[in-house]
DNA sequence: AATAGTATTGCAAATGTTTTCATAAAATAG
DNA sequence: CTATTTTATGAAAACATTTGCAATACTATT
């Protein structure tokens, strides 16, 4: 009944509990076929009284994998990114895998510095989100010759592999709609670009379709708001307290779109009556919204989901190359735009 | 120039490069101030050169500590805990920690299997979100010795150490709140509260003061729902679309609050002057919504912080013994509940 | 110039596993 | 029954580090 918890019990404690060699206590684990059952049997016993578990910090000093995969967001407290990650998480949970995470806050600098801590932990493999990283970045995951995978934007020239949508498309698509509707007064509400491919992209695929039409955006509508319901709000009532108002305003996200929402009910503006407001992510709560958001709907879950398997995958050498998915982006209409009285009619 | 990126580039190949044996490239990282500063110089350049990455498996194996933290939440994808994990993430990160993570969907009997694996990788200490844990759970984590936290809820017997708030007392909040109010026709909404001692907690606040004011809730108003917006939404609507309906409803979290007042706005109902609204939590967007919602704040970022800052200081000694925090919360009343007419009036 | 101390370095053991190779025991074939 | 194959096990090397101890090279003291 000697309580001996404490005392360090290793494999050692196990082969001797169940009088036999950690040799094959080791084989019982790895290659349970080659031990005989009724020894099998002992060694469970002994595992199980002793609470035993295997160390794998010893294991991966063989080159066995760590069975760890690094991922760096820019942050976690983000409704997409949160999917994401959930996502992602899932996928490769089913390969066995366990996740070290960390955000940067739209730091590269830090970014690095998180990157260089997994590669001490011996991550199997790395993903990150987005193409922009310092060029430090990106020589030290390929001179580790392990498997990474760039989450959210696709590029058939990308570095890395990815998987991701095309948020230039994205920005198109938003903007095209609200044109087609007859609008030419656009307002634009964007996150900051510095370092973040994903609003770079669906800007100037926004600003293209505008170009195109002739229109141009004065510059006290073209908005520039961090990712926060709050501060969309703020910047929004900027715009539509004034008597001279755009007829839609197109968000880099949903969470924008969301900050307008609020800040055309709080002038009283009917919507879409007399504002038309676009996002794009189609976000979980999107759909559900009074009324239901317009937005262009990246698939978060899928991308997620399909970047996991893939590392996964790339991982245990079931694949190998760099892969390069890219995920169907489309135009969801809901109740927030409305077709502009258009002259000609 | 011979590029021999691949050759493996582990203490040795440093040591030969700088001409030093590997005893003195190691206690050049660990113990700097034992080797000259000349030697010094010459092992950074070779590590510099090499590109070499200090295997912290091999390290993790005299004892010297993982540098990992483990986190299991229920789910990722879910506004409250992404706060948390996000204020729990900077905060350990801050003593060097990276984070293991992974969600077990609300099944206790995942959520040991994730601590299990995270045992193996030699995690140096434990976060879990709230109470409701198997008693397997429990035993393994206490038969390991190392720092563990739950966070979330607060209880001074807690078996673990934790940080949290008083999460009866949000209901309580809430429920004396309607009833202050005047209200006595309550709708109750709340997420399922099997293993989930959050929702459980709360529940039992809001009904110990309904019952304390004498008011009963009627099946057909006492709702339980996922959390979801959409769900949240549905569920709602059924109550709402009826002619006999609630002049409140509180709701176990923010975000089915969310989804009432989407029901609400549906039903072409005031809010508040229809319809009362009262969520718990006080999410990132719960201010800005139109009209502002009123609830209970739980400092999220709060306690995901100083769970972060006990655990980090429990590990490395600072702290010792179980520690118990208890975060304040509060009532916040904003536009979304209305005192009800009283007949003494 | 000899002695004692101090700064710097290397050797080798230790850490907890896995795996190769060798060996012993058991099973099968002839 | 012996020879051969198969099955089961153990011994020891390997993995990439850290660290206690011993050895060497300097410096300061008298």
């Amino acid at each position: 009944m000697t309580d001996n918890k404490l005392n360090k019990v290793d494999i050692f404690a196990v082969a001797k509990r169940a009088k036999v060699s950690i040799s094959t206590v080791s084989r019982s684990f790895n290659h349970p076929e080659l031990v005989n059952p009724a020894t099998r049997k002992k060694i469970d016993a002994a595992v199980r009284k002793l609470g035993y578990i295997r160390n794998r910090a010893a294991q991966t000093m063989h080159g066995i994998r760590s069975g760890t995969i690094g991922l760096v967001v820019p942050t976690i407290d983000h409704a997409i990114f949160a999917e994401v990650i959930q996502a992602f998480s899932d996928s490769v949970d089913d390969h066995g895998f366990t996740i070290l995470i960390a955000s940067h806050g739209y730091d590269l600098q830090r970014e690095y510095s998180v990157l260089r801590k997994f590669l001490e932990h011996r991550v199997d493999g790395l993903a990150l989100i987005g193409e922009d990283h310092s060029e430090e970045t990106y020589s030290l995951i390929e001179r580790q010759g392990i498997p990474a995978v760039s989450i959210w934007n696709y590029n058939a020239a990308s570095r890395l592999s990815c998987v991701g949508a095309d948020n230039t498309k994205a920005g198109w698509l938003a903007a095209q709609h609200l044109v087609d509707l007859g609008h030419r007064d656009i307002g634009l509400m964007f996150p900051t670009a510095t370092d973040n491919d994903r609003a770079r992209d669906r800007r100037n695929g926004a600003q293209s379709v505008l170009s195109g039409a002739g229109i141009s955006v004065p510059p006290q509508w073209d908005i520039e708001s961090p990712y926060s319901i709050a501060e969309a709000k703020d910047a929004a009532l900027k715009i539509l307290e004034n008597t001279h108002r755009p007829t839609a305003i197109l968000c880099g996200n949903d969470v924008l779109a969301l900050g307008v929402l609020y800040a055309a009910r709080r002038c009283n503006l009917r919507i879409p009556d007399d504002l038309s407001v676009i996002g794009i992510g189609d976000f979980k709560g999107s759909k559900d919204m009074e009324p239901g958001l317009t937005t262009v709907r990246l698939p978060a879950r899928k991308i997620g989901r399909l970047a996991g398997e893939h590392l996964s995958r790339s991982i245990i050498g079931e694949l190998s190359g760099p892969q390069r998915i890219t995920c169907d982006i489309e135009l969801i209409v809901r109740n927030t735009c409305q077709r502009q009285g258009v002259d000609t009619d």
